[in-house]
DNA sequence: CGAAAATGGAACATGGATGTTCCAATGTGG
DNA sequence: CCACATTGGAACATCCATGTTCCATTTTCG
């Protein structure tokens, strides 16, 4: 992140990133409510022209690209405030669990455009994948979580409860706190040591 | 389903059927494959010229309605025979579970392609939800069930967990009776009375 | 202020999916 | 065997997203 200024070749304006970022943000917001959504709206959405979307992303590709990277580098920071090495490993699976709950429609994209998963960096599994898988691993070997489950089962129960969560917040109206509360009581009790 | 043969204006010819039935698989594979197949796409797959899917269904959006229906209709049948007001909801939850796994990709379209929610008489809730949230609720006055949880809650986790078990088989090559036991080991620890 | 940067919008070319029509060929059932 | 149902494929018109080019205008910044 600190080189910024020297990753895109010459210096990005003040100006230039904020626009670009306004298009990232739009399309998340666009692409998760409407996976086939024309890059006319995501440009409607980001209070800018069409062509403007172009300039900074050539084709349709590249922006998905762009948000794929934005994703991971989120996905990564998260990771990191969770410090997933302190601590008893299910009180460590909550702070990951409202961590990534708060990066909302970024993380939902992940599951509904499928190309993301391909396109993007996410050939391979992420690091963040493998920080979870370990953090459960450990669970399972100290003790506190669930060792007659596979861990990468577990793995995607977390990521499918958390889906289910933002769903219930996003579509039927349920209020965040709600929603993530009956997450993690869920994740806890699913998670546990038998 | 005793009266098929006045459903479509005059009785559909056995031969008529099969082309038909053909093509709704065909697109239930291809479509939860890739949600933006083309219609080529879904007519080769079937093993039947692009044109007479048309000649089946006129426009894009006939061939989905079908497609809801059809899941609709299949979803009651995995409801009914669940038999879910026999015996205690815990066991009733988990014969429900196995049906509703074997409608694999079938079941799969309802997450992954949003129309199908809005069109094809998905606007309110099914009857099948009605049924899985009635389950719930009397689990929970027998004690068997958390009460702890919202039921609309623990119906979610219940689709969602079996959408991760359908993924883990289809995407990550698990063997099919691993991911269903995984999914029902979860299932009955996140349901379980605390 | 004034030059360079950044933008919006019109206009155009292109490709792919869609839906329609027509006809020859094949299959089906009486 | 023959009439009828069913099909495949070519050909066509249409629509829409995409991507590109060009230019006038606005914004930014030194």
């Amino acid at each position: 992140m600190e080189h910024d200024h020297i990753a895109t070749a010459a210096t990005e304006t003040a100006t230039r990133a904020r626009t670009r970022r306004a298009i990232l943000d739009a399309a998340v917001t666009v692409l998760s409510a409407n996976h086939a959504a024309s890059l006319a709206d995501v440009a409607e959405a980001a209070g800018v022209g069409r062509t403007t979307v172009h300039r900074y992303f050539a084709e349709r590709s590249d922006l998905v690209a762009a948000l794929g990277a934005d994703v991971r580098e989120r996905l990564q920071e998260a990771t990191a405030r969770a410090r997933v090495d302190e601590g008893p490993a299910p009180e460590a699976l909550e702070r990951l669990c409202l961590e990534y709950f708060e990066l909302g429609d970024r993380l939902m994209l992940l599951f509904d455009v499928p190309q993301f998963l391909s396109w993007a960096g996410f050939e391979e599994e992420t690091d963040s994948d493998r920080v979870l898988v370990r953090l459960i691993e450990r669970g399972q070997a100290e003790g506190t979580v669930d060792a007659g489950a596979d861990a990468e089962w577990l793995q995607n129960v977390l990521w499918s409860l958390l889906y289910a969560a933002w769903m219930q917040a996003r579509d039927y109206g349920a209020p965040r706190h709600t929603a993530i509360s009956s997450c993690l009581h869920t994740v806890r009790k699913a998670m546990a040591a038998s």
